[in-house]
DNA sequence: GTACTTGTTGACATACTGCCAATAGTGCTT
DNA sequence: AAGCACTATTGGCAGTATGTCAACAAGTAC
């Protein structure tokens, strides 16, 4: 298996016809060839073409499973051959975590704007904005937390860090940003409460068998006896 | 691309050494030929060959990713060709589902005790009895809300069965049962308290950012707040 | 126009899956 | 005990997906 050989005859491969699986998404700044009289290799910039697969690969990935999507398929949608798939993203895995990664971010929740109010009012604003956000982006968010089982470090990794940003910024609205006593065990329920909060999001938008002012009630409810009860008894 | 010739050179392949990786998980009820002169082929009942290769898959499934488990893999710990797998489940798919569905069955969770009591009490004794289950089964059933994306209808369909069957046990120890106005709603709240006591009890047990106490309050507060605050609101 | 850089392609080697005819344990019959 | 039927079990084949890499060519500088 050193060194091998290389047979290699490209010429005569059965398919020049080059049918060119058009592109189905294209980045916002670049043309693609009009006519279909273009250059046959459109050659791109490394953002420009990195960023368009990376679009096909997301669409892609929010309709199918994992393992139902093939990088033929991405290539396919980004009217690419397979090959530069792997040469912008190592591997198929990579391009997935990646997309994952930035689909795991919590939507704004600009909790800028809300340092005034009282305990209650506060807690309430916050759980309205987060609706709020979550209505306007849509379910792509909530369908992250469904997966199987079989620890995956690299995926728990990207799940656990978003939902550290979102518990970082929950503690800044709540107020509880400075506390110094107890920080890992407040951090913790935040965490558990961020799942309370996915999960009443997802039966309220996805499922919609809860209406928003019921899934409001629910999350604010139990938001405010986590910050009143359970944190003060730590 | 119609039936591209893969030069195949099959029975040329080096080794015929019958090496015989050993099943590392053999059921109980199974004395696997002692000395190594043993038959080369152990002839099993379907039950009992079924129930190895599943408790090899269960034990590899609970370790890896699921496309890092290949059948390869699974039928080498089991001590079996690979074509046994599929002829017992189907295809690897349909063995991985079957260990999604007995790890996401609830423990137990002994309802059938404690129906006396004020309502209070009844939550926190259910609170008590879930956290002594968990403790005793181990994070085997913890492990699985941590998946990716990627909507996977079979999948999906086996955890949120699971789930809803908690629920049907939970409802019935808060003595919520025999409800009949907005039944779904209060399912729904189930469910989603149902992953906040999930995530608690994960922080406790697989993270161990909070004690046994802490994440018992958390979990019976946000227990009682629902019941009797969310749900009297529907 | 020519040379150079590098984005892009296609083929190869490998791995894994589902399938199936052939093989060989195991119990039953005679 | 020998033969036989049943079927659990095996090994190999076909198809497909993946990662890698040398060659090709689009665009630019000269």
């Amino acid at each position: 298996m050193a060194a091998l050989a290389l047979r290699r005859d490209h010429a005569v491969n059965a398919a020049p016809v080059r049918l060119r699986t058009d592109p189905e998404t294209e980045v916002p700044g670049v043309e693609l060839s009009g006519g279909g009289t273009g250059p046959r290799r459109q050659r791109l910039a490394p953002d420009q073409r990195r960023q368009q697969i990376f679009a096909c690969a997301q669409r892609l990935f929010n309709d199918r499973p994992y393992e139902d999507v093939s990088a033929t398929d991405i290539a396919a949608a980004a009217g690419v051959a397979r090959g530069l798939v792997n040469h912008y993203f190592g591997n198929k895995r990579g391009l997935y975590l990646e997309v994952v990664r930035l689909n795991s971010t919590v939507p704004e929740m600009a909790v800028a704007g809300l340092p005034e109010g009282s305990l209650d009012q506060r807690i309430d604003a916050s759980v309205h904005w987060f609706l709020e956000a979550l209505e306007r982006t849509g379910g792509t968010w909530l369908a992250l937390g469904s997966g199987g089982m079989g620890r995956d470090p690299d995926l728990e990794r990207i799940l656990v860090e978003a939902e550290n940003d979102s518990v970082e910024r929950l503690l800044e609205a709540m107020g509880l940003a400075g506390r110094h006593t107890g920080q890992e065990e407040v951090r913790a329920m935040m965490r558990v409460y961020a799942q309370l909060a996915r999960s009443g999001a997802r039966e309220w938008l996805l499922r919609k068998t809860l209406t928003r002012a019921q899934a409001h009630a629910l999350l604010s409810s139990t938001l405010r006896v986590i910050v009143k009860e359970a944190i003060p008894a730590i």
